[in-house]
Order: structure tokens, then sequence, then C-alpha cells
DNA sequence: TCTGGGGTCCTAGGACCC
DNA sequence: TCTGGGGTCCTAGGACCC
């Protein structure tokens, strides 16, 4: 049996916590830039902010329904997170954290009564982090998630489902005429692996609920679709396809792209903030023992501009397997000014790692231009790596930034461009300056 | 005025090989 | 007029996830 244990709302949740104030009382977290709500309180849900709207089209709410916006605060829920995630894993032998707010529990080999188990782990969690879970349970992955949203469900709105199934959903506890009945309330765009378009598809094709994909034809849906979805039609059959993952692999690419606080013309301008953006990536990559053998990076304007000339290039730059900030800059750098063009206004940035190996296979290699007669090679080597170790050791202590690579800051005008942040709470539990403070 | 950021996997099609 | 066939590798794009 698998479980899915997942925060409900949880960066609105997370805010709650610091603020008890904000409980009962729609709230949404925005985006970098204040752009779009990415979490809603279910008060929020119920004035019908929908999941990345805009936040100027529900920006009217504020006065006239109480409506209130938080900027994001992702340090904060990392860390409530794995705060989360630690509690969780005592559960079960095995635990795959697949997002920020949720993660998967293999409970084989555990024994008692799962609900049980999960209302306990709800309670805990609850009552040592202040964030509400709701934990589905099933046979196959698939399964737990759609236990989890109909025991989601269950408990915002009443009626749905039985109430039993509320906040703790335990498929495998039920009859097959129970979960028919479930599956026949559930609309099949509720099911992990069946996205926006492929919903469309199969309501055309008169597969409207959970319980019609269930009884449709594999080998013509894996025709007119594909195998993920044959894939997922065996899952909901009881048919495990997918296992746990608890020691995933390292990430293939990694990414930092963000749109601008205003829009920035100037090549001097977009050298910084893609400089910036590099040394981030760098940073992430060497916290998973990786090396880069290929830089990406893009600028692009606003196609919400109607008026503005439209410019969205993007380059693709090879480098020998590297995790160095200072090269990894270079060439991000080199992109860009290859293919900046004055006279647009850009609004967003991004610099991709790809083409990554671990560092330790890349150790010793040499590449094609240098030769082992070179007697600094790896004299070079050894002596980036430390440079490299102490940047990471600096930035992790004082905070990213404190140490950078000049072009990153040569303008001083990077705080311009710099995302908006207006409604950020403070960083509790991860910055002593800004901890909670009581007050008698 | 203002429209997120970070990932994964699959598939189709082209280049290239013998 | 007739214009191989089977294989691999790579890339771009699409769909999905949170």
């Amino acid at each position: 049996m698998f479980a899915l244990v997942d925060v409900n709302n949880m960066y609105v949740s997370c805010e709650r916590v610091f603020r008890p104030s904000l409980i009962g009382r729609p709230v949404v977290v925005l985006s970098n830039n204040d752009g779009a709500c990415i979490a809603r309180s279910n008060e929020a849900k119920d004035l019908g902010v929908k999941m990345a709207q805009p936040w100027f089209e529900v920006r009217h709410l504020e006065r006239s329904a109480g409506l209130i916006a938080l900027s994001a605060n992702f340090e904060l829920y990392g860390d409530m997170s794995s705060r989360m995630m630690t509690l969780a894993a005592r559960y079960a032998p095995r635990q795959e954290i697949y997002s920020i707010d949720e993660c998967f529990l293999d409970f084989e080999g555990v024994r008692g009564d799962l609900v049980d188990i999960g209302r306990d782990l709800r309670r805990t969690v609850l009552q040592w982090t202040g964030l509400p879970t709701s934990v589905g349970i099933g046979p196959t992955k698939t399964l737990a998630k759609l236990a989890n949203h109909v025991a989601k469900t269950a408990d915002r709105k009443p009626g749905t489902y039985p109430s039993s199934v509320a906040q703790v959903c335990h498929f495998g506890q039920m009859s097959r005429a129970e979960l028919d009945d479930i599956m026949r309330r559930t609309e099949v765009g509720s099911v992990w692996g069946v996205g926006r378009k492929t919903t469309a598809r199969l309501t055309e094709g008169g597969i409207r609920t959970v319980l019609d994909l269930v009884h449709a034809d594999v080998s013509s849906l894996r025709r007119q679709f594909s195998v993920v979805l044959e894939k997922t039609v065996l899952e909901l059959r009881g048919t495990s396809c997918l296992d746990v993952d608890d020691a995933p692999a390292p990430n293939q690419q990694i990414m930092c792209s963000r749109s601008f606080g205003e829009p920035a013309t100037e090549l001097a301008a977009l050298t910084e903030i893609v400089s910036g953006f590099a040394s981030r990536v760098a940073e992430k990559l060497r916290a998973q023992q990786s090396v880069a053998g290929a830089v990406r990076v893009f600028i692009t304007t606003s196609p919400f501009r109607r008026k503005d000339a439209q410019h969205s290039p993007s380059i693709t730059m090879l480098v020998r397997p590297t995790s160095d900030t200072r090269v990894l800059i270079a060439a991000a750098v080199r992109g860009l000014e290859g293919m900046y063009r004055p006279g647009f206004n850009y609004v967003k940035a991004g610099v991709m790692l790809v083409d990554l190996g671990s560092q330790a296979q890349s150790q010793g290699e040499l590449d094609l231009f240098t030769t082992a007669s070179e007697p600094s090679v790896d004299d070079t080597r050894e002596a980036t790596a430390r440079l490299m170790t102490a940047v990471d050791a600096l930035n992790q202590r004082f905070g990213f930034g404190a140490v950078a690579v000049a072009s990153t800051v040569q303008q001083g005008q990077a705080a311009r461009y710099a995302s908006k942040q207006e409604r950020r709470s403070p960083r509790y539990t991860t910055r002593l300056a800004e901890m909670a403070v009581a007050r008698a």
C-alpha cells in the first residue's frame, strides 16, 4: 500500500502558522514579482480566485471581500517543508519527497490499521509544525493520489463524498461498489497525469468520470494518446506500474529564470541580471555535485505588451564540463552578447544548465585542448574546487550574494530590476533577525 | 500599468550510419 | 518508369506535474 501525504494549501498554511489572524480569511500567495496567485486559501478559492490568475485581475477583492495577498517567501516554505517531511518519514520505511508539499510513503511491511496510522500522522504533523495535511492511501501511487484528492475534497466540500473519507481516505479498505461510487462522482481531470488537453480529448470521446476511464479500452487509449495514459489506467485498476523512488537521481537540468521588476533594454543591465542567474544555477549545480557541459541562456520580451516589438532569442553555449561559477558566467554572458539586440523591452531572462554529469566522473578527464604535460592542470582544478567551496560556505552562512563575481554587481543596478516582493512575510525559521517574538 | 518558476517524460522527425 | 531498409542518436516541442 502507498500513501500520499500533502499539505493543504501549503504556502498559505505556512503563513498562517506565524500569523494566526489569517486563519479563516481569504488569502493568496503571489508569484515572484507579485504577478500571479500561486496559492489560495479555501476562502480565496470560494471567492473565485483561480490558480495562476494575475493579481491585477483579482486585486479589487482586497477592498470588496477582504482578500489578503502576500509575496512568496520560499525560504520559509522550504524550511517548513523539510520539518513536515522529516515527521512523515517516521511512518513508513520508504519515502519519496515528490514536491515541496507532498510525499509518497511505501507501507510495505508496515503492520496495523493504515487509517489509524494516517490519522496519527496528520495529528502529529499538525501539532509539531502547525500544517494541516490530507492523507490518501491506495494500492498504487495513482490511486493514493486520487484518494488524497477525495480526502481533501470530502473535507472541504461536505456532501461530495461520504464524510468518513474526509482528511484520511483509504481505498484499500473499500468494497468495489464503494470505490466505483467514488470514481463515478469524480471527474477524469482529477486523475494524476490527466491534464487539460487530455481531459478535453477524453471528454469528447465520452470519457467524463474516473470510472469511465477505468472501463475504457487500454490499447486504443495507448494508440490515441500514449503509454503514459495507459499506465495511468492500469494504476487506476490496481496494477502498480510506478514505484516509490526514495533515492531520486540528480536533476538533469538546472534553471534560474525570473521576470524583472521593470523592463530592461540595456545590455549592461541584462549582463548583470544574467550573471546573477548563472551564479545561482552554478551554486545549485555544486550542491548536487554535478558539472555542466552546456549553458542555455534566454531573454524575452513580453507577449502581453501587444504594442512592443517582440524578440525572444535563446542560445546554447558549450563548455568544458565544469561547476566553476566564473566559467559558467562567462559562457552565459558571451551567449547573451551574441543575441542581444538594442531597442527591445526585455522583461524576463533565464539561465539553464544542461548536459549534466557527475563531478566525480569528470575529475581526471582531460579535454582535447589540454595536454597532460601541462603541469598546472590538476593544481588549477584543485584551486578552483577550493575557491568554489569557500564561496558556497560564505554564501550559505551570510546569505546568497555575500560573495559574488564582479560582473553580477558591476553596474550596481540589479536591485532596480529585482522582482517586486512588496508583501513578503519575515523568514521566521531561517533568519535570526526575523524570528517571531512573543510579547507578554 | 500589472500575467510564475522549476522540473520530468514521451514522441516525432531529421541526420547520419552501414 | 523505377528511387532500400533498418538502426541509432539528437533535438524540439508538447503534455504533464506542483
